[in-house]
DNA sequence: ACCTAGCATCGTCGGGTGGCGATGAAGCAG
DNA sequence: CTGCTTCATCGCCACCCGACGATGCTAGGT
């Protein structure tokens, strides 16, 4: 029998780990290739302890993962396809959701 | 220009309605068409107030739309193509992430 | 008019979470 | 070895959030 609440459970980890401003920050930034701990620190202008958690995170959900590198961490993404592809559709949901109101629907869909 | 952040936000809040498996479970629901509150509360066994919350919370990011039809409120799925293609994306990069990096295991659910 | 059904909202409470600094381990440079 | 850098982890704090019950409103039934 499927497990349809363990599934549940798992996605909506999912979409957890992707319901933070800063770790869709860390993700829109690890697209351009792999990055370290204080290279996105830098740029989100977190503490590294916050960074650090939220690439825990991240990884948790099997995001990201990690390649030692000396005594650095080279984070990357997991499948970025895949991961791109919600992104986008995402993106596109919120295009169609955010039709400001009073504007009149033209009848042309692309 | 474009703020960045504010859609960062917006697809941070839009993933947010859809990280808890209460949610994912009455967006399921709304997928087989109409519902009203009581049928949801029964079917998720959560109190009435607790749905209407989390349908509050849905509406605010787009997702469904509430129809009043009498004392009912009749709700349904707003763009649900492309929320069933978020959804299913999801599904398929957590299959990828379910398996382990250099294991690869023979046993698949489904 | 009166009662019931359905719903949104408010107040509350316990747990979860993001933020930070501090600490300690591991690796490079001298 | 000493010092510096990088990082993961811990403890702490403030805030958010999901759960509930209670309340009040609206619509339909008697």
């Amino acid at each position: 029998m499927k497990q349809e609440t363990d599934g549940l459970t798992a996605e909506a980890a999912l979409f957890h780990a992707l319901s933070d401003p800063s770790r869709l920050l860390i993700v829109r930034h690890l697209v351009l290739g792999e990055h370290r701990v204080v290279d996105l620190t830098a740029h989100l202008g977190l503490a590294q302890s916050t960074v650090s958690k939220h690439l825990a995170c991240l990884k948790d959900c099997g995001l990201v993962t990690s390649r030692p590198e000396g005594r650095a961490s080279m984070w990357s993404l997991n499948h970025s396809d895949e991961l791109l592809e919600v992104l986008g559709t995402a993106e596109r949901l919120l295009d169609l959701t955010a039709v400001s109101p009073g504007h009149h629907y033209e009848d042309h869909h692309g």
